[in-house]
DNA sequence: ATCAGCATGTAAGGCGTTACATGATTCA
DNA sequence: TGAATCATGTAACGCCTTACATGCTGAT
């Protein structure tokens, strides 16, 4: 069972529901999935030659006029990798955070660099915790299929560690006004 | 200002403080850093040779009998380039989380596998928790200087959001296994 | 004696990003 | 008419990981 790229499940898996082309798979990726998984046309258009010619999907061209379009469909071995994957043990989990690594570092900086790099991190979380709410509201409007119990999950998930971030903003920036200088 | 290699930045941040080679550098990196930032060998080497050539930092033989040994130290122009990242407003945090992947996409498998991911990784997350928060005590015990300050606050948001991960994983295990089927 | 740990480094490959290149269509 | 969006793809580069290659030293 050769590792598979991660790039290649995350289409599978998208096409597992719906047939795709490569730029509405981009478009998905860009949505939720986005606070745990990237993708690029980059690596999404080499990724869906590759997993043709190993009929993991097959292609259909579905231009319309002059505009060309290629919308991909999952085969049966295709549901298989994915489930076979959704089955192996191993997870890698990876988290770099540039700012903890500033943050580490600081004492080689200043205590006002230091805040100003932790209120530049409480920015951008509180924006992204804005929008998980709203993808979490619509998925409790609409919570018809099992898929959106997994949805919901995995939004739920970002947004219990986003606010727990902001928290941690709030005493680490206390910490850094009040110690002794 | 060109964008610096982050590797760069971890070496020139532990060289701040103190002398280190390259073995040295590997597993201090290895330490409370690994949580959200991770280094090989492949390349903390070729970084310090880059390093020296743009005399961000200085290397002296220090064999011991057979044994080579170099030790790097970090130069002015070193501790220069270091503060300036330090004082750069862009900071890329990423997370990619294999375990959240899977869980999204669930829906092609079972609630069993999922809830079997789950329980993956709620054993890995209290696994480094633990580990955390001997961290965490080392440095409650020893708060000498500013420096032990910003290793205090970047430990304690590991602990902070694992704490929250795994208060998460108990509400989704629950409603894995209540939702109607 | 042997094994873990100290210590340096290279090579190949994987994986991904960014930028580029091209062209059609829709809507203001 | 021009900009945004739809749509496909390639090329170059960056960065890192894994595996390999080598040898010394200290402890059991």
């Amino acid at each position: 069972m050769a590792r598979e790229k991660k790039i290649d499940m995350v289409i599978l898996g998208l096409l597992f529901h719906e047939d795709l082309t490569g730029y509405d798979i981009k478009k998905r990726i860009d949505g939720a999935i986005s606070f745990f998984w990237k993708g690029s046309f980059g690596n999404i258009y080499p990724s869906l030659k590759d997993m043709q010619t190993r009929k993991l999907i097959q292609s259909s061209d579905t231009s319309v006029g002059g505009r060309e379009k290629i919308t991909y469909h999952i085969t049966e071995e295709g549901k298989e990798a994915l489930k076979e994957w959704l089955n192996e043990d191993l997870a890698i989990n990876e988290l770099r955070y540039e700012t903890l690594l500033k943050l580490f570092f600081s004492g080689a900086g200043s205590r006002k660099t230091a805040l100003h790099n932790i209120e530049n991190f409480e920015k951008q979380i509180k924006t992204d915790l804005e929008l998980l709410k709203v993808y979490c509201k619509n998925l409790e409007n609409n919570m018809k299929n099992e898929d959106h119990l997994y949805y919901y999950l995995t939004v739920t998930f970002g947004i219990d560690s986003y606010e727990a971030y902001l928290k941690w903003c709030t005493k680490a920036k206390k910490m850094l006004r009040l110690e002794a200088r």
